[in-house]
RNA sequence: GGUCCCAUCGUCUAAUGGUUAGGACAUCACCCUUUCACGGUGGUAAUAUGGGUUCGAGUCCCGUUGGGAUCACCA
């Protein structure tokens, strides 16, 4: 049998991690069969809770990542249609048809009568009285036009088991499960029984989802067999957390893809990331492309604990990332950055260059170089280096120096101005430090700057260098 | 509150019942170096807790503690 499983997220906002990491691996558990397809669903039976443009984000989201759907909304499918919304009569003939067959009822009772005969805290459940009704009378209500809704009739006793390929044999009581609504008033299905449908009607072999649905899979079950239908593999996957309290969520507006993507950090990298929240290859392996993860994912050595999402270490496997990047790929990345954070002319390719080694995240871009559009005001005392061998005095001596052998060179590339105040170094008898230190200040006004002296000369221009050691010996003067 | 689930360094995690409990991020030190990075080497750091079973428990069983989920005409 070929794996189909299904991404069915509902349109409410933007993607948020948890969320994207459930598609990876709905993705990769179809992927790992040949012929597996994954399906991506719409789960819009929430009018209320829409957000126009949602769905918009969901297409441009997986697309990014190369998370290509076999079916879908747009690509169509044999299994159509791939909008809940749009399957509106499906879910109402198959609700009807669950009446009849006795694994559920129609319901009368306005939500406010039914919620208020539970009690959470005593432990009392909604005993709906509709459930007593003779179905003729209910025919005759339903006739007359009084708003109903189809709630599940759940009659056994005793215990419900299912295997679960990542929790194990979980065993519930039929007692502690709600006779929760499958059809609403409004004629919607809820995700109770809209995906329990779906999934039976589109041939869904294995279901994931986060494992707040562990407790009510039970209830799902017991659709499946009244109906006559097999159940699916269930995935129960732990949740990613923002907190060892609290998950990540969209309403805190914790880190969305898109967010992540904004500051600079690459889709492959995400990915990558978030894979390993909660799965791991079984070797020590870390860095895997999606084809990768294609090959050695396997549901068995998905975790069963929640993982606290990092964004250091996603920081750091993004700065991995970056440097295996081409020179032209990252400068295609990094050139937006570093205009939109210039007005200056400067040669930006040498600048590109100096930077892919050190950046862990586009994002840091304009703070790591704008001392170049203007030197910060800095002391006299960054002048002074211990390790450098400098002094205020060293180094005034040292930009004169620099200054005059600088003012004559016309090769200005990194190599030769390197090679120059090398030289100069050993002429006047100083060490390379003594040389090189002072030029980068005078240049940067930094302590940390990326890239050496010569580097940061290069990417300046001669005359912009020359004229920043004249203020530098200014200000030491 | 009932029920279900979870528990190894700060974080992500590895460990057929037998390892000096391994790796990665972070952190610290050192090396490399014209700075900063990158890279390299090394260090600090964990089996929540109490019982059992066993020659032997991170691993199996029970309790405790802590955390999470669920009990919607949301998904």
């Amino acid at each position: 049998m070929t794996v189909r499983t299904r991404f069915a997220p509902s349109p409410t906002g933007y993607m948020h991690i948890g969320n994207l990491r459930t598609a990876l691996y709905e993705y990769l558990i179809a992927k790992a069969d040949a012929d597996g397809k994954f399906i991506l669903r719409i789960e819009d039976t929430d009018q209320k809770r829409y957000v126009e443009g949602a769905t918009d984000i969901i297409y441009a989201t997986l697309k990014q990542v190369g998370m290509n759907w076999d079916e879908g909304p747009d690509v169509g499918g044999n299994y159509g249609p791939y909008v809940q919304s749009e399957r509106k009569p499906i879910y109402a003939e198959y609700a009807h048809k669950l009446v009849e067959l006795g694994g559920a009822h129609y319901c009368f009772c306005s939500k406010a009568e039914a919620e208020e005969e539970k009690d959470e805290e005593q432990n009392m459940k909604f005993q709906d009285p509709c459930k007593r009704l003779s179905p003729e009378e209910a025919k005759k209500r339903i006739a007359a036009g009084e708003p109903y809704v189809v709630r599940q009739t759940i009659n056994k006793k005793g215990k419900s088991k299912y295997h679960d390929e990542v929790y194990g044999d979980i065993e519930i009581d039929y007692d502690e499960l709600d006779e929760g609504v499958l059809l609403k008033s409004d004629g919607f299905p809820t995700y109770n029984f809209a995906n329990v449908v779906d999934d039976h009607l589109m041939n869904i072999t294995h279901v994931v989802r986060g494992n707040e649905y562990i407790s009510s899979t039970p209830k799902y079950n017991l659709i499946y067999e009244t109906f006559g239908w097999t159940p699916p593999h269930y995935v129960h996957v732990p949740p990613v957390m923002k907190d060892a309290q609290h998950k990540l969520s969209k309403r805190n507006g914790d880190a969305s893809f898109q967010d992540l993507v904004a500051k600079g950090y690459l889709p492959e990298a995400i990915i990558n990331y978030i894979a390993l929240l909660g799965w791991n290859p079984g070797n020590e392996d870390e860095i895997f492309s999606l084809d990768e993860l294609k090959k050695v994912f396997s549901i068995e050595r998905l975790n069963r604990s929640p993982a606290i999402f990092d964004i250091v270490k996603l920081t750091w496997m993004n700065g991995q990332y970056i440097r295996k990047l081409s020179e032209e790929e990252f400068f295609a990345h990094a050139e937006p950055y570093i205009r939109k954070a210039l007005t200056r002319e400067v040669d930006i390719r040498a600048l590109s260059r100096v930077l892919q080694p050190r950046l862990e995240t586009f994002g840091a871009i304009p703070e790591q170089i704008a001392f170049i559009e203007q030197v910060p005001d800095y002391s006299a005392d960054l002048y002074i280096n211990k390790k450098m061998k400098t002094d205020q005095e060293i180094s005034r001596q040292a930009l004169i120096y620099a200054a005059e052998r600088l003012e004559k060179i016309s090769d200005w590339t990194n190599d030769n101005l390197f090679a120059e105040l090398k030289s100069l170094a050993e002429e006047k008898g100083m060490k390379n430090g003594q040389i090189m230190y002072p030029v980068r200040i005078a240049l940067s006004g930094l302590a940390t700057t990326p890239g050496g002296a010569t580097e940061l000369a290069v990417i300046l221009g001669k005359q912009e260098t020359l004229e920043r050691i004249k203020s530098a010996l200014n200000k030491l003067g």
